[in-house]
DNA sequence: TGAACAATTGAATACTTATTCATATGTTGG
DNA sequence: CCAACATATGAATAAGTATTCAATTGTTCA
């Protein structure tokens, strides 16, 4: 760093040179925040949140969810893949059926510090677009 | 609901019907989920994941977060953007120099149950595609 | 005032992804 | 085995979005 221009695709300066290096030497590595990301990428789709909710409440079968949802069945499916392979799920075959479950202690926490977040907003959706 | 099909995109039967009835009435309104969904899809970009990270160590201005994440100047200020309408961070104005800094307590406990979440997965990034 | 710099913005592009449609797999009961 | 049903999956399409490039706004100071 220390402001040396090599490969940078950055097109200013690096201004507070003393903080920019603190806080290099204090992040994790990438893969953490592509880990991060790809598990917030799985909680940004309604879809999918509305899945895990009613997943909160009770295991449920692809077709309960779908017409919980009122969506297609293969839509469903589609997402619970998803939802499994971020392990948020787990699967449990009973005959034909196949139940679907929580499979995470930390989503609920989530979850909640999240809705507390949205809620604090003066008037959570809309609004966000007016105020900068 | 009860089984019936009104204008169900749902092609297939409810199963369990008292389950899924008595989920239905649980759920928070729509506008909820939309919302959940809209703050967490912020979270799924590492670009702004790294940026939301460095802001917890220091209040930063836009070059330095772009020279710090070797990005364009341009790029971190589309994202800052997208922060800001999400109300997470706040800007401050000095000079020329504009300075971010968080703008929500509700950020670290959320980000730090998802660290949970990933550091528990055996190998936390690539393994999620085997498993299912 | 105007040159220099920090930041913002709009439009274009490349990439990702949610849903649909059609089809395949797996399970049960006749 | 076969019909019926629950689920899964692959390919295609449509919608969304991160980054780039070019241009603009806002601020300082010489």
């Amino acid at each position: 760093m220390r402001g040396k221009k090599e490969n940078m695709k950055c097109d200013c300066n690096v201004i507070h040179d003393a903080v920019v290096s603190r806080v290099q030497q204090q992040m994790p590595p990438r893969e953490k925040f592509y880990d991060l990301a790809a598990l917030f990428k799985v909680f940004g789709d309604s879809t999918r949140i509305k899945m895990i909710w009613a997943l909160f409440e009770a295991e449920m079968c692809v077709c309960d969810i779908a017409s919980l949802l009122n969506m297609t069945q293969s839509a469903i499916s589609h997402q619970l893949r998803v939802l499994k392979r971020a392990r948020l799920i787990k699967r449990r075959r009973d005959g034909k059926i196949v139940f679907y479950s929580l499979d995470d202690k930390h989503i609920e926490l989530i979850f909640d510090q999240a809705m507390h977040h949205i809620n604090e907003s003066p008037a959570s959706g809309a609004c966000s677009y007016e105020a900068e």
